[in-house]
Formats: C-alpha cells, structure tokens, sequence
RNA sequence: CGGGACGUAGCGCAGCCUGGUAGCGCACUUGCUUGGGGUGCAAGUGGUCGCCGGUUCAAAUCCGGCCGUCCCGACCA
C-alpha cells in the first residue's frame, strides 16, 4: 500500500486520557480511536495486526484439529439461567429486552451455547472427541475498564469448548490446547509465562494462564526461576524461617495506648512486624470467623473462599468484631476468645512469644505462643509476597504484574450436568460429557506485544503480528531518481510476497521517519539521493535502530531471504 | 460502588480565582521556501467553552444538578 492513499491518523502528542505506553502508542500510530469507555474502534493498522494474530490462531487451532463455529453474541436469558450464570454475572452481562419483552443477553463467554449444541447432536461417545472454536466478539459490562485494549467491555476472543468421555479424554484436549497456546504465543513473539491458576471454590479442577510480565497488567503472578509461576491468587510459598524471641513465659498484657496498627506496634515496640500476629474478623454466612496472619502477611480472600468453600463472606464491621472480642478494632486477638471459628495462616504454626491484642482497649500481649494460649485451624491463607520461597525450589520468588493473554480449563461436567449433555459410552450407559474451555483475548496479544516492545519514539512489533513486514521510505521525494527507483524497489518488495507499507508521501524525511518509527513496522528501507548514488539503500531494524547498507540490486530479494531466515 | 482529577477547535493546553462577546502550539487549507530525524515565512479554515437549570444588565468564568472520561481502590465466569 501507498502511504499517501491509506489511513494512519498519526499523533505528534499523547492524548491526555492515556497512560499505559500501550494505550498512548496505539492511539498515537493511529491503530485505534476511542468510542466510549472500553470501547474502541480498530483502524487499520490494528486490524491488519488482528488478522493476522487470528491466522496464526487459527492455524494452530485447526492444527489440533479443532473446528471453527461462529455463534451468535445476542443471547436468551433462558440459556444462561439453565445454569444459573444469567444472576451469577450479575451486572457484568449486558442485559435487555427484545421488543416482545424477552429477557435478552449478551454473551461473556460461549460455555452455554456450546453446549446447547453439544446436547442436542452428540449422542454417542463415538462422536468424540470434539473440539469447537469461534474467534468472535465477548461483551462484559466491567466496573472499570482500564488501559486502553486492556480490559475492555466487547473484545474479541478466540475461545474453544473440548467436549470428551471422560477426564482422560479430557486431559488429552487440555493438553492439545496448552500446547497450541505455546505455539501460538511463541509464533506471536512474545516473551509469556504459564501460571497455575485459581480455579474456583466452585468445584474447578486445573487451570492454567498465560500471561506477559508487564507494568501495565491487572493480574499478578508469582515467578520462580525454576518454572514455576502461579497466578497470586493461587500461588503458594514457604517463608524463610524468622527467630523467635526465646523464653516459655506465659502471656502479659502491656499498655498500648493508641497503637491501632502492626505498624504503630512496630514503632512502638521496637519489634519487627513478623513477630505478631494479625487479627481479622470476617462474617462468614452470618457467623464470625477470626483469621491470624503473621503481622506483614496479608490475607488472600481467593484462598479463604477455598478455605470455607463459599464466596458468602465480608469483614465485619468494628460493632460485629467487638461481638466477638469485646474490644475496638485494634487491640483484637485470639487468646481467650469463645464462640468463633479461628483460622490462622501456616506462616504462624510453630512459632512462639509473638505480640497481639488482648481484647482489652489499648492493651497488647505478649509472649504468645500458637498451640498452647489459643487453638486454631491451620490453612494457606496469606498472599504470596516478593521474596518469599518457591515452593518447588526454594528460591525467592518475584511478584510480576501481568496481563493475562489466554487461559486453559478444565471445566468437568458443571455445564454438561446443569444443562443435560449426555453421551451413551461404549457400554450403553448415559453419561454426562466432560468439558474444556479455552480462551485467548485477541486484542492483549497486540497490548502486551507493544507493552514488551517499545521506546520512546514508538513500538516494534513482531513481525508474525505487525501490521506490514517493511516501510519503504522514499527520504528524497524532490528527486526524481529516488522517486522512480522507489517505484520499481516497490514493485520488486510486492512481488516477493512481502507486506509493505511504501511512505511515497510528499513530506520531509523526518516526519517520515518518526512516523515509521511510531507504527510498528520491524523494518523500513531508506532511499536518498545520496548512496542512492552509489547503488545502495538502508536496512534498518526498528528494534535495535542499526541500519545497514545494501545493494539496491537484489535488495528486495535480500530482505525477504533475511526475514525468511528469522522465522 | 468509595476516593481523586479532568471536560474550552481533530490533538495538547491557557483563560475561570477577580463575570464584559474566546486564545496559544500542533494538525489542516493556500502560496512561497526547505529536502536525511517532526523546515521556515505568510495568509487562512475550524469552537452553541460537556449538558440542563439558576444568579446577573451580562456567564467559559459564580451556584446547583446531570452526563462523560481517566487514575487509585472494591470487583473481575
């Protein structure tokens, strides 16, 4: 394509509503503009970008030989209460009346769909395995869309549904799926870990995310070196051991006037944070429930609702805790205290002589031993924190923000149970079908690529998911040797089948090259009047700024040989 | 939904405190100029100052309400 006849909307400045690099950059190369928040529209630069993320998915989908659908977003309530998920969303789910006053829908995901399908045609386990994708647009009413393309209210998904016997053919798809996704995010060039993933106290089994170390994600991962990686909600560590003071006194309550937090404690006792004990009170289903962490842990709500296997839980208020303790928030702490569920996190198991509230105002306690002044239940309540030790290895790990490109699941039989989908087996028995689903968010690919690639002047994609392979630039439109060698260097770079964008603008050669530098493009050949000359032009790599000089003869050929060499 | 900020030309901003018929830079148009890292000069186009209401002789400016956008948090199958 000709630059002078293409839209590229180019930006000099960074508009005021963007702060991740992604977003400012995808706005200033004129890849997307904004129609509402968590909106966008993709020009086109983001959907050549698009297209070509979603062929390379589809050629490694269709690899495992996976089927493409396209279902429908608009949905009928009815589909989604068979499994209770039209109230589960929530407000998430765009949702809305037809003109007859049927409840409609907009679909967050396609578990429903996919197997309301399923249901109705598979009928025999000769029919599996069966693996369904779409690449289609998902809509969630999010309570505060961010970044740009990062979390948006529609975006467009790849997500596909496995439907087998039994949970060995259904580790079979799993498998087929997360190594696909491997493939498809090493073909997308960019640099991912796979985390262990929570997988809902609604009776999940495995799941796993992909995700990109960014500064501008929303999720976090624990990273060890040894491979292990978790998503925090999930992820488990050991603590480096800490010294406890030595002596076996018995609790003594001290004054503490006005010291509400570990760190007031701190400052005030001199001791570190780790030897007290953090007292938190939730209302679990109506009932209380005392939690202790060590005093710099912090407490993960995912794990507790693994923990009680509920969701049905929120910290009490001071009133509710005082209940419990018959002191102010403050000076709470487990010695003593009846009529209350007491949970405490491993970190605190063995430990002794630790400081926590007395339940008495403005009053502490120490020389507080676990096990012997009060009794709890032990559970890996606390969030992993940077430092902490992996589990396999015993390294520190390091808590990454991430951004979650795709994430594999085993679903089991919640969807095919809720919603009837049976098989009959080799033995004639009705059995429920056992599900995967699989999803890749289409847009991160491209927002975490310029998230991991990108400087100052603008972005460098791979060239597997950049708009076009080459910019050719013509750096001296006055003269009238580089504007015909441009034409014919044009023609040969179409003709070797590469994509190339040819800036034949009348502009200076500086706009030209900030604009070339800004959209992405791996590679732009230069063309001046200078060593146009002496027979050569540019190569140069919008990755590492080298330019190389090369031969315009066969320059063409040159290029598409070094690129062919670099797949 | 809680906290904070913002809304004036396509983009970035000033003007608002102290009310008096809207301005700068970029972009865009035309001409000349320049031609290897966002040339220079000149002349232009473009805005119901987010919306509604109130105060006032007079509102971008003061007051009230609403809407929108962004950031932090909560939330996130």
């Amino acid at each position: 394509m000709r630059w002078s006849q293409v839209f590229i909307p180019t930006l000099r400045e960074i508009p005021a509503e963007a702060e991740a690099p992604s977003h400012q950059l995808l706005l200033r190369a004129g890849y997307v503009r904004q129609v509402s928040a968590g909106v966008y529209a993709y020009l086109f630069l983001a959907q050549r970008s698009f297209l070509k993320i979603m062929r390379i998915i589809r050629e490694e989908m269709n690899r495992i030989g996976a089927q493409e659908f396209y279902l429908p977003a608009l949905n009928p309530a009815e589909l989604w209460r068979e499994t209770g998920r039209y109230d589960l969303f929530g407000e998430t789910m765009f949702k809305f009346k037809d003109r007859n006053g049927h409840d409609m829908c907009l679909g967050v995901t396609h578990e429903e769909e996919m197997t309301n399908i399923a249901r109705g045609e598979i009928r025999s386990y000769k029919q599996l395995p069966q693996i369904w994708y779409q690449i289609q647009e998902k809509f969630r009413d999010e309570p505060r869309p961010k970044s740009g393309l990062l979390r948006l209210r529609q975006f467009i998904m790849k997500d596909s549904y496995s439907f087998d016997l039994d949970d060995a053919g259904l580790d079979k798809s799993y498998q087929k799926h997360y190594d696909a996704y491997c493939r498809i995010f090493d073909r997308c060039g960019l640099k991912y870990v796979i985390a262990e993933a929570y997988s809902g106290a609604m009776g999940g089994t495995v799941s796993h995310e992909f995700m990109v170390p960014t500064d501008s994600g929303e999720d976090f991962v624990a990273i060890s070196d040894c491979g292990y990686a978790a998503n925090l909600e999930k992820a488990v560590s050991n603590v480096s051991p800490v010294e406890d003071l030595p002596g076996n006194a018995t609790p003594e309550p001290f004054p503490t006037p006005g010291q509400k937090t570990i760190e007031d404690l701190v400052k005030f006792t001199g001791e570190p944070a780790w030897r007290m004990i953090k007292t938190l009170v939730y209302i679990v289903e109506s009932q209380p429930v005392v939690i202790l962490l060590r005093g710099d842990h912090a407490l993960s709500e995912t794990k507790l609702a693994s923990v009680l296997q509920t969701t049905v839980f929120r910290p009490a208020t001071a009133t509710e805790a005082f209940a419990v303790h018959h002191a102010q928030l403050g000076s709470l702490g487990p010695v003593g205290i009846k009529g209350a569920r007491i949970l405490a996190d491993r970190a605190l198991e063995g430990r002794k002589n630790l400081i926590t509230g007395a339940n008495q105002d403005d009053t502490h306690l120490r020389n507080v031993t676990p096990g012997r002044d009060f009794m709890a239940e032990y559970a890996d309540l606390r969030v992993v924190q940077s430092g902490d030790l992996c589990p396999r290895c015993g390294k520190p790990l390091r808590v990454s923000v991430a951004v979650e490109l795709g994430h594999v699941f085993k679903l089991g039989r919640r969807y095919s149970e809720a919603m009837h989908a049976t098989v009959l087996d080799p033995s004639g028995k009705e059995v429920h079908l056992t599900m995967g689903s699989y999803g890749i968010g289409i847009e991160r690919i491209l927002t975490a690529a310029v998230e991991q690639n990108h400087d100052a002047d603008g972005m460098f994609l791979p060239r597997a998911i950049a708009p076009y392979d080459v910019v050719l630039t013509a750096a001296n439109m006055d003269d009238a040797g580089v504007r015909t060698k441009a034409e014919e260097l044009y023609r040969q770079l179409q003709e070797t089948g590469l994509d190339v964008l040819y800036d034949d603008r009348e502009e200076r050669p500086g706009v030209k090259f900030k604009d070339a530098d800004l959209i992405g493009v791996p590679y732009r050949i230069t063309l001046g009047k200078k060593k146009l000359a002496q027979g050569l032009g540019e190569i140069y790599d919008r990755s590492t700024r080298q330019v190389h000089d090369v031969n315009l003869n066969g320059l063409a050929v040159t290029l598409q040989e070094r690129l062919m060499k670099e797949n």
